[in-house]
RNA sequence: GGCCCCAUCGUCUAGCGGCUAGGACACCAGGUUUUCAUCCUGGCAACAGGGGUUCGAUUCCCCUUGGGGUCACCA
């Protein structure tokens, strides 16, 4: 009974019950490159079937976060679509309908046993050291549903062996099939059944879910077969692990919000780009991959089995790589656009200002919010403190030991130069080496008595670059200030 | 504890019986005639251990060890 000639259709099914990390988007991200490989759809459904663990706000989040990684679904609770609702809580009457047929098949009942004695059944299981088994107390007469009772699966244990697309050929005996609760008392379905009755229902082709519910697909093939459902392919993504411990990768260990990082100024393709390539890649020693790329050549049998472990510093240099290829324009174009404010003081300068300070940072960007911290000096004046602290605190080895009176003659006589330059890159290059041989100094020491006068910055791009964006009186002024600074 | 999954440089990974075990990030050194960065060049660095199978195992099998998941009226 093969599903392969199924049209392609995949799903993405958080639960609203907080924000989306990167463990989650990656799920996400490969149902939807599945889908679009395609040419199939891919789609959103919200599992909010548990009203005490919802928290409000978390659907808008998500949708929020898929959006902004370019991440677009076909059907969604937001969009509608052929087999909508596509919120499970507006869907209880389908589960109820499914369950129905469970019921008259004999294949459910309801649960005698209250939450306390399940509870203490399941103390004694773990005191014994044995795993825990409802079945094992499965009621001879149990009563009819009545709604108020949570309604269980009569399970018909035996062992399975099937297909991962991502994990290979599993199997497990018969030990691990169990009468799990389809329909809670509060009238709700678990995720257990309600995910089989949609994944049907929406005519989903793959499963594409995380680690943690490898150990339940038993159960679920065992479901599948009561209701005579035909089950979709399933894959199984590894977890991504944190960058230090090894475990899931969870908030508390410090697993941000995508939406941060889209805050932080990651661009989407690079953080695309990136959490791909966790755990997948194409067989070639290939780092970049553009979406399209990623369309074409993605594969889930090519899904790493193992965790992979989340490597900020990576991403950072491959969000630097994306900023550097994008190159000055796009980027201005990028910046103006975005809600975002990366310029901090730069924020009013002229456009056509910003784009020569870009130019001159583009190169050391990792991600957007650096902007600031690196391009600061451009638009406001160092203050007089940091000036005057790093004339009397230098790093450099060179000026460590220099007199400030010395400093200040120096950078004098590099003013009075500077003031018959021309202020384009070429020629300021030329007349700080002039500047060099006649004071004989060298660039070590020099440049960084400059640097500081123009910038209040131990490093800054390159000195050319800097005196000409800052533009002649503007350079010459600091200078002033600075020489004032070297004299008191 | 039962069951299941996993295991190549510090990290992400290539490898699908024969390779000097390759690439990338990070790190280190040198270069791009000043700093920081970019870029280029070079370097350091791995098959968890033990048994098999085989002419030959990183690769196939078993055991051990280690890691993870699961055993909810959470998903």
């Amino acid at each position: 009974m093969s599903s392969s000639e199924k049209p392609v259709r995949t799903r993405f099914a958080p639960s609203p019950t907080g924000f989306l990390h990167v463990g989650g988007i990656r799920t996400a991200l490969f149902g939807w490159l599945v889908a679009h490989q395609a040419g199939g759809q891919f789609i959103l459904r919200l599992e909010d079937t548990d009203k005490a663990r919802e928290v409000a706000g978390a659907d808008e989040h998500i949708i929020k976060s898929l959006r902004a990684l370019g991440l677009d679904y076909d059907e969604g609770p937001d969009k509608g679509g052929p087999y909508a609702p596509y919120r499970q809580s507006q869907r209880l009457d389908s589960y109820k309908a499914w369950a129905q047929k469970l019921i008259d098949a004999g294949r459910a009942y309801g649960d005698p046993l209250s939450p306390a004695e399940v509870q203490a059944l399941r103390d004694r299981a773990r005191a014994a050291k044995k795993p825990f088994l409802y079945r094992d107390y499965r009621p001879a007469n149990p009563p009819a549903w009545d709604g108020a009772r949570p309604l269980r699966f009569k399970s018909e244990p035996k062992a399975y062996k099937w297909h991962d697309e991502v994990m290979g050929d599993l199997s497990t005996g018969p030990e691990v099939i169990d009468d799990f609760i389809l329909i809670k008392s509060d009238g709700y379905p678990t995720y257990n059944f309600a995910h089989i009755v949609d994944d049907a229902e929406m005519k989903i082709s793959h499963v594409i879910r995380g680690q943690e519910f490898l150990a339940s697909v038993p159960n679920y093939l065992n479901l599948y077969e009561a209701l005579g459902l035909e089950r979709p392919r399933l894959a199984t993504m590894p977890h991504i692990l944190g960058p230090d411990g090894n475990k899931k990768l969870s908030k508390r260990d410090g697993a941000k919000d995508v939406l941060d990082y889209i805050r932080d100024g990651y661009l989407p393709d690079a953080l695309v780009n990136f959490i791909a390539s966790l755990g997948w890649n194409d067989g070639s020693e290939q780092e970049i991959f553009s979406r399209e790329e990623l369309i074409k050549k993605f594969s889930l049998s090519h899904v790493q089995k193992s965790g992979a472990r989340f490597d900020e510093r990576r991403l950072e240099w491959m969000n630097g790589h994306y900023i550097r290829q994008m190159g000055v324009e796009q980027l201005s174009d990028l910046l103006n656009k975005s809600p975002n404010d990366y310029w901090g003081k730069g924020k009013s300068a002229e456009p056509t200002y910003k784009k020569a300070v870009l130019a001159q940072v583009i190169d050391r960007l990792k991600y957007l919010s650096e902007l600031p911290q690196l391009t600061g000096f451009f638009f406001t004046k160092p203050s007089n403190q940091s000036v005057r602290q790093l004339y009397e605190a230098p790093e450099d080895r060179l000026l460590k030991d220099m007199p400030k009176g010395q400093m200040g003659s120096l950078l004098k006589a590099a003013s009075q130069k500077l003031h018959t330059s021309q202020f384009d890159p070429d020629n300021l290059q030329a007349c700080l080496n002039s500047l060099l041989e006649e004071l004989e100094t060298k660039p070590g020491v020099l440049f960084p008595i400059i640097r500081i006068a123009l910038s209040g910055a131990q490093s800054t791009p390159s000195l050319p670059g800097v005196l000409s964006v800052l533009g002649k009186s503007e350079s010459l002024a600091r200078m002033a200030s600075a020489e004032k600074i070297l004299e008191s």
